[in-house]
DNA sequence: TAGATTGTTAATCGATTAACAATC
DNA sequence: TAGATTGTTAATCGATTAACAATC
């Protein structure tokens, strides 16, 4: 059996410039341009052209030597790289307060990943209808997932439950697990799993701003002198 | 006029693992674990010993050599770095859905960030309570953060209103903006901005999730002959 | 002491950037 | 054609890992 590289041997840092590359040219299709060329698309996202097109050669053959790449041809074939060419019908597993704030997010379905269940064990919740989408008994959630073929599952459930439910999640047939809960999921090596860690963030922030704010007392001081 | 390099000179790589490092060092306090050596605190966190003490390296001093570092020593000495070991006043701007999230989770608040202000236009939010604090109309935003010394922004408000309000919250003395608005801020280099783009995430996971499914297609493919 | 451990430097690895031939 | 542009390889840069002297 050959070596299977997970990711298809593309770097973790490439694919995460993939959405932001589709983004800045939806913007451009949306205003009309046809045609942009590798260091106009770099400029206008602060990187450098050599990177972009040292990205797209990853993939390859987005255009022919010496003509720019056109934004029609580049949307549809970042998006089918990206694998929303075809809508990713998606879960929200858990439906406190952050699970609401995603079902409410609009830009989910916008962005090909429509939600076709919402779930949780709170009776109080059950029932709620988030732009069409009806909470559900968790019960019901590997049901749904297998009727509704959904691949990806947004997980917002306390951290003490996280693991139990991601289990229930992979056994159901899930494939990608987008977890909130600030727990490291353990999950076999053919699902993958992106933790979003909000205290991660925050905390480097804190980091900078104390550097920022240290910086300027000593210039104060300096000045003071 | 020395450079002033932003984040102190310390590698953004490294200053993220700092609150996983922090995290996992109060779990251990909260069992009673008193010493830890670098091995035993990097495999717990699935990383090589020599990166963490490489981590420690730019700050420096935690242990002295031979002996493994003290919990109750590096918790504080993290928490100073980072920022949090006074807490730090926080605003949550745009009570829609995801500010509404944010100004529920409490663990903002015992992670060293309490929430001082909560700040929307709309008339019909303004007066909800979340956990103690009042949402108040953002024309009162300015004043407020110059009382209470807030330094930390988190922004949740449309797309299209987060230059605006971002100039605002700058001009007022906010130090670090946590940005959630899928926009990139232009702020002077004194402002520390981190853009968290729930786009990017879920997209990238879904480009793992494509080659997750084409490679077990492939396989039982190869199977099938 | 012997074994374990840190702080610190050097080696390795991978990602970014530059360079340039091929092409339009 | 001349100027602009891509695809692709090589050079550079920075982050991770290994190694090891100093220390307990």
């Amino acid at each position: 059996m050959r070596k299977q590289k997970k990711g298809c041997d593309v770097p973790d840092a490439t694919i995460q410039r993939l959405p932001l590359y589709l983004e800045k040219l939806k913007l451009l299709q949306a205003i009309g341009v046809e045609d942009v060329s590798s260091r106009q698309l770099a400029e206008s996202l602060d990187i450098k052209a050599s990177q972009l097109r040292h990205d797209f050669h990853y993939f390859g053959g987005f255009s022919r030597p010496g003509r720019p790449y056109q934004v029609a041809k580049l949307v549809p074939a970042l998006e089918t790289i990206i694998g929303i060419a075809v809508p990713v019908p998606t879960a929200i597993v858990g439906a406190g307060h952050l699970g609401q704030a995603l079902a409410n997010y609009q830009n989910l379905d916008l962005q090909g990943f429509p939600v076709r269940g919402i779930f949780d064990v709170n009776p109080k919740l059950i029932g709620l209808d988030f732009r069409g989408t009806v909470v559900q008994d968790m019960d019901e959630m590997e049901e749904v997932i297998k009727r509704e073929k959904i691949k990806i599952a947004i997980l917002t459930v306390p951290s003490v439950h996280a693991q139990a439910v991601g289990d229930r999640l992979v056994a159901a047939g899930i494939v990608g697990i987008f977890n909130f809960a600030p727990t490291d999921l353990k999950v076999p090596d053919t699902v993958a799993v992106r933790n979003e860690r909000l205290a991660v963030g925050i905390m480097s922030l804190s980091f900078k701003v104390k550097c920022i704010l240290e910086n300027k007392e000593k210039m104060e001081d300096a000045e003071g002198l």
